[in-house]
DNA sequence: GGTAATCCTGCTCATATGAGCATCCGGCGA
DNA sequence: TCGCCGGATGCTCATATGAGCAGGATTACC
């Protein structure tokens, strides 16, 4: 293509959307056919001179989750669209409304739900409606009921998301991590711990999100680990966490001896899960969200366009 | 519109600018008749979800240019576009860009061309090319030969087009502001200086650019004005200049004694001029492209879009 | 200079879209 | 309860658009 078609295109692009010209005035305008015209403007549109974008919060982008599912693997994929976007918090917001969406849309609607906790989960629980499912059994399928810095929050999710959905909340009273194995095990078998648990492993859905590891961390914040302890992971190769359990960027457990003093379901268990979806944004989850995905953790992934894209370039 | 339909119309705009799906196959797959579709199509262009932007550095915007022509009485407006535009340095050239396409695509051609200098003027000379008018005769219409920083400049410009035209220049070999009236009055009394600016008069079309009231001034730059002088000038109310010589808001003359030691077109010469075509982009000069428009120093305004949405404000 | 390959152009025809209009539905006063 | 009104809905029909194709121009190569 020329320079003279290059700026035939341009103009005719400009009368075309900008002027709401016909494709046959601008045909006349530039004394052109209509044929040529359109295929300026095709190829206008193929060189990338036209953005067309979607300016909305609740905007999403077909494209990307159409080459996410085909490229990843995923069974469904959610990103919404970063456009406008002004802190990570609206990004946040967006990620969390889109999720909500995605339960709402479900069908069959979900009968057990395995949640797990923290911000994410949180405004997830804040943002789905009254009546998004009709009786929706929610339980918890990690521990961290106690040692919130806002307590509660953890119990606050799950039980947001029961009775907006019409049904009950099943807590698993626990830490999520315990400082001695023994205690861990003791925990599990407790018999009120392992009934939940158990209930957790049939959940027919999954819900979580993924942590950075770093020492934002809600396991910092909640003191289940020292900025020390985190560090170390680091250093093992931690790029997150799924369900307090920390994993390397091919989904591997990072430190058996932790994981292990870790309370819930294991990693294993949730890869088994007919439906997990994990919803995870921001630029400092692009590394736990390719983990999460390469490693199958989850089957149907929400998430941000950038974090989306990330996904796609490795 | 309630939440619902403004959700629809988001899926919908999806479905048809990014996954080009038809508006039919969209009323499938939300279960809406495609008229239903179309009219959410339309609502979600007429409430702003929808931007469509042409990315090119020759890309203008024509609406606005309708707008200038019809609001502000213009007899044409070039407007290019800001969109992806990173420096104040891009932004100088699409204009001058814009201002040179305009001169290459005037019908009937231009024959006599009165020209100013300045950083513009001498970029526009660039981004013409060879054979844009075939014979066009180029004259200065106000003085600046010699006291240029980069020597020449003035010269370059006018002989630039001209040659470029296929025709050949006339320069005004004197300075652009006097320190004495008298001086002034003696050059522009001497035979060649009173041709050249005779010849000037006679131009069917005159190109100039306006400069900000501030140091950053070519006439500062080149020694004619002192920082003082600009100073005393803005408190005079002074917004920019326009072939050397310094107006308020209205247009009006700022300093008439300094005014009448300027040599060149007067302001009332340059407003009556058949086409005079006004090139003027950047923030610094909103305040004196609204002088030049609203005192009608120009038919033909070649700028960028946030100075033009700064005119249309007013 | 001749020839072939390629690209470009402008047609026919099928499809997609938008304007205008009759109809339907839900709310409201008699 | 009835009938009226305003807005939403889904039709008909005219128009706009895109796909595919045959002829013509242009270029590259011999």
């Amino acid at each position: 293509m020329d320079e003279i078609d290059e700026l035939l295109s341009i103009r005719a692009a400009e009368l075309y959307y900008e002027d709401n010209k016909t494709q046959d005035e601008i045909g006349q305008a530039l004394r052109l056919t209509r044929w040529k015209v359109g295929r300026l403007l095709a190829q206008a549109k193929q060189r990338g001179f036209i953005r067309i974008e979607i300016l909305h919060p609740r905007a999403r982008r077909l494209p990307i989750e159409r080459r996410l599912r085909d490229e990843r693997g995923l069974a469904d994929a959610i990103v919404v669209s970063s456009a406008g976007v002004g802190s990570s918090e609206e990004l946040q917001a967006r990620t969390a409304q889109a999720a909500a969406d995605y339960l709402t849309a479900m069908r069959p609607v979900p009968r057990t739900l395995g949640v797990s906790w923290g911000r994410t989960l949180f405004e997830i629980s804040q943002q789905l409606r009254n009546g998004w499912a009709i009786g929706v059994n929610v339980v918890q399928i990690n521990g961290g009921v106690s040692l919130n810095r806002r307590p509660g929050t953890a119990a606050a999710t799950a039980v947001g998301i029961a009775q907006k959905g019409g049904g009950s909340a099943t807590l698993l009273p626990s830490p999520a991590i315990l400082e001695r194995l023994a205690t861990k095990e003791a925990i599990e078998a407790d018999r009120v711990v392992a009934g939940v648990i158990e209930l957790a492993r049939s959940a027919d859905v999954f819900l979580f999100s993924a942590g950075a590891a770093d020492r934002t961390s809600v396991h910092v914040e909640s003191g289940y680990l020292s900025e020390a302890d985190v560090d170390e992971l680091v250093r093992k190769g931690a790029v997150g966490d799924v369900v307090g359990r920390y994993i390397d960027s091919d989904g591997n457990i990072v430190d058996p001896a932790l994981d292990a003093r870790t309370v819930g379901l294991t990693l294993d268990e949730l890869r088994r899960a007919p439906i997990g979806i994990a919803v995870i944004s921001g630029p400092a989850k692009h590394a736990v969200a390719d983990a999460v995905v390469r490693s199958r953790l989850c089957s149907v992934l929400v998430t941000d366009e950038a974090t989306a894209l990330h996904l796609l370039d490795g």
